[in-house]
Order: C-alpha cells, then structure tokens, then sequence
DNA sequence: GTGAAAGCGCTAACAT
DNA sequence: ATGTTAGCGCTTTCAC
C-alpha cells in the first residue's frame, strides 16, 4: 500500500496525502478527513524511506555504548550498573518523544565506524555516545559529520582543546569530583587516614576527576598521597577483585578503602573476604554509583549516587531538540552527585 | 557524496559502483580495486534509504521489550534481571553478525502500533519481541504481516491454536516447568510441605509453567495443593513485598517460600526482615532467574538459572537467520534450567 | 486548495 | 564487462 493507492481511494492526488500525512495547514478539515479515513480503513504507513529521501528525518536516535576496555565481547555491558539504567531511561525518553533508538556497541577501533556508519548511511537523526574517551580522535571525526551528538562523560574543557566544542555536540556530565571529595572526607571524618583508592579507567572523565578528587582531598586535609595505596580496578569487578587480593597479600592493611565505582568494591569486597577482613569492623569502604546492589548488601554499601537515570534523561531530550532545531549551541551540563551513607564504614581504629 | 560522484571519479557509471558494493561476481578485479579506491578515499557510505527504496534489505532487526504490565514508564525495565542481559546478548550478537538493533519499549496497547509500524515502514527486516503474552491479538497482528518474527516465553501450543505458527516465526523459551519441579522437590526433600508460591505474572508462558509446575510437584509428593499459599508479586519486588507483609501479618508461618522470580524473592527477603524471620533458619527461600545479585546475597539465595544470554544469542542468531533466508519453517526451540543451591534453604523443622 | 512533475540515491533488468 | 534506464515511495516546488 502506497501513498498512489491511498490517494486514488480518496479521489485526491498523493500530493494532497502527503500534505495530510504532514499535517500542512492548507488541507481543508474535510479532505482531511476523508484521506485520514481511506489511512486508517488500510493501516497505512508511509516508508520511511522514501521520506528520509525526499528529505525527512528518520525519527530515530543512535545509541553508541563504548567500552573498548574490555578485551572481549563479555555481553555484561549492559548488565553494567551504570550502563543498564543509562540504557534504559534513554529509550523510555527518546521513545515518549516519538523516536525509536538504534543501539549498536563498541569494542573496537573499527567499532567506531559504525558509529560514523549510522550517520552517513542516513540511519540515525542524532547520536548520543556514552563510555570511555580514550579515542578523542574517533570522536572527533564523528564530530566533524556536523549531525547533533550528545557526549555523556566526556570533559569539556578536553572538547574544547580539540575545537569539538561545535554548536552541533553536547556533553552531560556528573560532579564525579565533588562527589569523590565527599567520599573522602566522611572517610577521614572517621578518623582514617589510610585510605586506598581503587581507580577506574583514567581515559575516563569520571575516572580521572574521581582520582583527582582523592588525591587533592587527601592533602588538603594534610594526609600525604601515596602512590603505594592507589590500586588500580579498571572499573570492573573481576580485575578489582584480583589487584586487591595482591595488595592484601603483600601485607599492606589501610583501614579505609574508596571504590570509583561500585563495581570494584564489590571486587574489593571478595577480597576482603578472602583474607578475613570484616567491614565496616575492620576495614571501611565507600563505593560510587550508588547502583541497586548497594543498598542489598550486608552491610548496605555507602556509596556516591550518580543521577544516572537524569542524565539519561536529559541525554534523550537534548539529542532530540538538537534534532529538531539544528540551530542549537554547544551545551554541558553537569549532575549533581551525592553521598549516600550506610553500614560499610565506621571509626578508624586507634594509632591508623 | 552519492553514487555517482563516486562514479564519476572512477571513470565507470553508476551501476558499476552498485556491482562493487554488492559484490557482484561480473566485476574484474581492477576495476573492483579502482572504484574501492575512490569509496575509501572519500568514506562514501551508500544511503541506506535509498537502498532499501530500492529492494535491499535495512540490516536492522527491532527489538521490542514489551512490559505492559508496569502501570507507568518506570524506568526499570533494563534493569530487570531478566531484560538487561537480554538486551545485552541480543544486542552484542545482532551487531556482530552486522546488524543493527532498533529497540522499543512498549507500556501500552497503543504502544504495540509501534512495532507494527516499524515494520510497515521499512524500518527493520525482522524483530525479536520479550514479555507478556497478555496482548495474544496484538501480537497476531503483528505476525499477520509475514515478516520475520522470534517471540520469547510464548507458548508454542497456543500459538498454534491461534494460526500464529506460521513460518516467519519463531519461539524461544527456557524449560520452566521442569525447573520449578527441580526446585519444589528440593524443597520437599529437605522435609518441606508448607511451601508457599510467589507468583508472577500468569500471562506470561514462563509465570504460568512456573505456576503449573509448583503445582503439580506438589501433589505429585502427596502434598495437598492450597490455594492460601499462593502469594500474588507480578514478577515485581515491591508488590511481592507488600503481598507477602499481607500474608505474614495473617499469621501464616510456612516453612519455605518457592518465588518465581528473583525480584520477587528480594521482595520477600525485606518481608522476612520486617518480621524477625531469618533466613534460612526460620524459612527457607529458593528464588528464579539466577539474576546477579543472588549470588551475592546474604545467605546467598538458592535459585534456579535461566540461560538468559544464550536464549538471547539465539534469539539474535534465529532472527538473522530468517532475515537473510526467508523460507525457514516455524520453529521453537526450548532451553534447560538448573537450580543452583546456595545458603537460603534448610531442613524443614520438626512438625512442620 | 489541489495536481503535475521533478528529484531524493540507489538497484537491477535490459541492452550492448 | 559495463552503461542506460526505469523504477522504489515519498516530498515539494511550481502552476493553476
């Protein structure tokens, strides 16, 4: 069925269908109507297609999850307790808005293609990329197709050095730092002052900014950083899980532990457990994200809670505004973030 | 760029460029690296548009998520421990295989116009469809249009009863009967015989063999089967929560409880919480899906797998499949279970 | 207010 | 082996 068939039904001519389809002004209520009516007696849709080469929209979004750390297809990106409810308030968004979402992930160098791929190809009306930023270059040349884009978790400042501030790209970002220094000053509110840090991935921006905050928030408050006690977790729990294990063994026994993710302290967590140490009794830890496993353990971690959901949120708004008016300027927002606490820490120990 | 400036600039005609790009066997080798030079150079994609326009294929399958059940857009549809590694699976395996996914949520009857549309508008080749079973006409309406379809936890006999089991589709299920059987029985032969069921959904395939097989073991083991001891929690935590508080206030004290659903078993752990029950000491709890966190747990929870992941792959794998050769015949494919026995059961006390 | 006709970028049957 | 041409289904000037 063709808008040709529609149109012979109605006794007017395809231009007048499509100007109904397209909600022209100049169709009079009654033409309207009776086309509307032969529309719906046979389901009809027009291809989408056909539409996008005359020159309409696709009416969808890309979604591109980037996580080229991980060496192999592990199928747990999604199950990620940052990406799984990224994922998902994103689609519920750009879905509400009238737009369908075209998801494709990224492990690889030649991953990225797809992403350019999806535009040229006339896919996708906009794009919105979230995951590491390790290659600024493959951005930049997605950038440079000049199609809105909505970067999550990418700095700004980085953006602008590489002139990717463009009136066609957006950052959204969480206060990654702000939220860290929290962490760490409850933490030497209790008295420690052995705190490890277990470090994400540091061609992240959450990742770089969560260890900056530690590391200044330590010597503001007069503690001395030691490199000796930043164990690196690669946001994942497995490699966490094992770093902390050797760090155990090697005798090293802060009495405070700062995750950048939740992820790792779960890690941290099995390690702790394998070598006898009790939380909060022995060993204090704060996680970050604030995922939904947080409050399920026992103890309930303390953890920073990231508006991940808002993020995603305004992520789908954003992409869809600059999709309907590509007049738009560059734009960065950053969340708030927000210590939540629980069980998992308590005093330091005397003489720590 | 369009087609023919590629042509243009390699001295050969449209059509040729067409032949290199699809691959035609009539293109000498020459010629072939000739044109290939030119489409590099100049990163010239094909509009996909107007491929499709033009009888090709959109190497997009959709994916639609269906959760009509959930009265408002709650966000937690990705977060569900049964739709986040689905999605993830299906996800990673389309676009290995050189798909892309077009994903849609659907809340509402109206939504399900949206995955006929997708499909009436040339937007997808074939499309992969998770949920409820509530919408049996919906999903006729859909499958009416002979497109490529795989139906996940639909049950293959009523299908058939509907005319639904046509050769453009195809279903996919795991064996819930016989892994609630595996479960009810380890209750029992731990000396179980109060076991109370938390049900989920009884519009879904898997909710009502869950359903069927808790009630059948039961009576298989001489255990009268009482109605009284069926807990309504519709797959989610908080209705399971709140039914179960209900149950326990009535003074009702089984000595085990058989949830169809991890959710749902969270749902009653805070139950237990609430009433000074421990686990497993007072009551035993076997959960369903084998979710993350129910290894994590404390005591971990007992719980029987799903193979989640390799439903999806297969999923994936079954709707290319049929994409790229549409003669398949109507199949459905069934995948086992398995109880995983971890810390939340223990022997029935005396007299119980 | 409505129709005719050109054009969007590609593929494929046909012709050579 | 390659070029010519006729669509694919729609939108949109341009006439009337």
């Amino acid at each position: 069925m063709r808008s040709e068939d529609i149109a012979k039904l109605a006794g007017v001519s395809r231009s007048t269908v499509s100007r109904v389809i397209n909600q022209y002004p100049n169709v009079p209520e009654e033409t309207r109507r009776k086309v509307m009516k032969v529309i719906e007696e046979h389901h009809y849709e027009p291809n989408t297609n056909a539409r996008v080469l005359a020159g309409k929209g696709t009416d969808t979004i890309g979604l591109f999850v980037i996580s080229t750390a991980e060496q192999t297809r592990s199928n747990r990106i999604y199950q990620n307790s940052y990406f799984a409810p990224f994922v998902d308030a994103l689609v519920d968004t750009a879905n509400a808005l009238g737009y369908y979402v075209l998801i494709h992930t990224v492990y690889s160098e030649e991953d990225f293609q797809k992403i350019r791929q999806a535009f040229s190809q006339k896919r996708i009306d906009g794009g919105v990329i979230v995951g590491t930023q390790k290659n600024l270059e493959e951005i930049r040349s997605i950038a440079q197709l000049g199609e809105p884009l909505v970067l999550i978790d990418y700095d700004p400042a980085e953006l602008a050095l590489h002139h990717m501030d463009s009136n066609t790209v957006s950052v959204i970002n969480s206060k990654d730092y702000a939220g860290s220094c929290e962490a760490v000053r409850h933490l030497i509110g209790l008295g420690h002052r052995d705190i490890a840090f277990i470090s994400g991935r540091l061609n992240t921006h959450s990742g770089r900014e969560r260890f900056r905050a530690y590391e200044n928030t330590l010597k503001e408050h007069g503690i001395p950083y030691r490199e000796e006690l930043v164990i690196d977790g690669d946001f994942r729990r497995k490699p966490s899980y094992e770093a902390i294990s050797a760090f155990l063994a090697s005798g090293a026994r802060p009495s405070a532990f700062f995750a950048a993710n939740d992820e790792m302290a779960l890690g941290a967590l099995d390690a702790f457990r394998e070598f006898g140490l009790r939380v909060p009794e022995d060993v204090s830890l704060i996680g970050f994200d604030d995922s939904q496993i947080a409050s399920r353990l026992t103890p309930a971690l303390t953890s920073v809670r990231v508006p991940i959901a808002d993020m995603s949120r305004t992520a789908a708004e954003t992409i869809v505004t600059m999709c309907r008016k590509p007049n738009s300027a560059f734009s960065a927002v950053s969340f708030p973030t927000e210590l939540v606490v629980r069980e998992s820490c308590s005093d330091a120990p005397n003489g720590r």
